[in-house]
DNA sequence: TTGATCGGTGAGTAATCACTCACCGGACGA
DNA sequence: TCGTCCGGTGAGTGATTACTCACCGATCAA
């Protein structure tokens, strides 16, 4: 019934794997509406019709791109190491480095971005998947830093974001809306982690700036 | 030759001016090439044949659309008010305010990232108009601050985009990944101002942590 | 050798796309 | 009353789309 030895079976996987790296690129580059069927096949180096062999939809190639990309985890162990140590420079400027390195590919920013903006089903996974994370473990690290008096007290959620946000936002300057970088990306990532930390010090005067809690 | 009474040129522009609003929505949802012209015609309650009528093609309609729209000014005079007395708190209040406020519309953000990744000739543009005045002028805004020593020395224009990044990324969150507020916006809005005008402060001591300015 | 089962393809198909064109009806000046 | 614009439309056009199908050649167990 199967004559699927492994060999055949690894190279219909590869042929799968090398179908999804070629879609993902394009679809990165031009959203899921933007690219055709036969552009895919063609990057691929094969005809339209085997694309079909192997995912019985457009929609369902992209959705296991989706579903495949997330890559990270090597680094959340990185912050955990630094955070059980306390050494919050390092914890941040981990993470802001991880997302502003150069080599860092702006496929999967790029691919986020329109999966949300054209509303695919999965992209509130993969969001969950490749974001998410970082708010709920950086929320909890603040919280706790907040406890042991090292930070003053503020929204761990909003923190976070904020946070996330500002580097976030670096990379979505520079990848999508091409502004040059004026400066070295160890001199961003320092910067906003200097800005970060100083504004999460605890003032060592009781200080009485009342806008903050009340408007 | 030309029967075009003053009524009848006001029809034709009102014409136009629902197109584009009509056009501006469904870009918005839906992308460039995720929006077809029959839809259009639809939503603005006329025929597809009478949109080619206003636009030769969906392409100028788009960028109708983008050069037209660039809401702003009202809140910069307002700003440079707060900025003329030195209130830092009120000038980043109003900024992150006028980007968070609860009626903001998404269409204008969803546009513009859109634009930017379909990659249409003239997102640059609006990405101008709608967004790097705000740097430009916060950035001379903190270099200021920083000469008259209210601040602390930091590269102003990535100052500016930190805290422009904090704003928008908020935004990003709410209305393009739907991820709830869990706190009224004017918390929101507080916090991110005292984080960033916390982080800005010069350092009552004379701090010495190095790893801010060399790696 | 046979024949069955693969991976792979060229040549379609129906639907949809942006865009065009011949034509309509009513307002208006003469 | 007549002619002439002009805003507006229905019914197309060719091109492109996602997707299908009949078929090919190589491989390999029997």
């Amino acid at each position: 019934m199967k004559a699927t030895t492994a060999s055949s079976r690894n190279a219909s996987h590869d042929r799968q794997a090398s179908l999804i790296s070629s879609a993902a690129n394009l679809f990165a580059a031009k959203g899921f509406k933007g690219t055709t069927t036969k552009e895919i096949a063609k990057a691929a180096g094969v005809s339209e019709a085997l694309v079909f062999k192997y995912f019985p939809t457009k929609r369902a190639l992209y959705t296991a791109i989706l579903a495949e990309k997330a890559p990270l985890s090597e680094l959340l162990s990185a912050v955990e190491e630094c955070a059980r140590k306390r050494d919050d420079q390092r914890v941040f400027t981990l993470i802001a480095s991880y997302r502003i390195r150069p080599g860092a590919d702006p496929t999967m920013l790029r691919l986020l971005l329109f999966s949300a903006l054209e509303g695919h089903e999965l992209a509130d996974m993969f969001f969950g998947k490749q974001h998410r994370v970082f708010y709920d473990y950086l929320a909890g690290y603040i919280q706790t830093r907040i406890d042991e008096g090292a930070f003053r007290a503020i929204d761990p959620l909003l923190a976070a974001r904020a946070f996330i946000g500002m580097v976030v936002h670096h990379r979505l300057l520079h990848e999508i809306f091409d502004v040059p970088l004026h400066c070295p990306h160890e001199d961003v990532v320092s910067t906003y982690v200097e800005l970060f930390l100083t504004g999460l010090r605890p003032s060592s005067t009781a200080k009485k700036r009342g806008v903050t809690r009340v408007r």
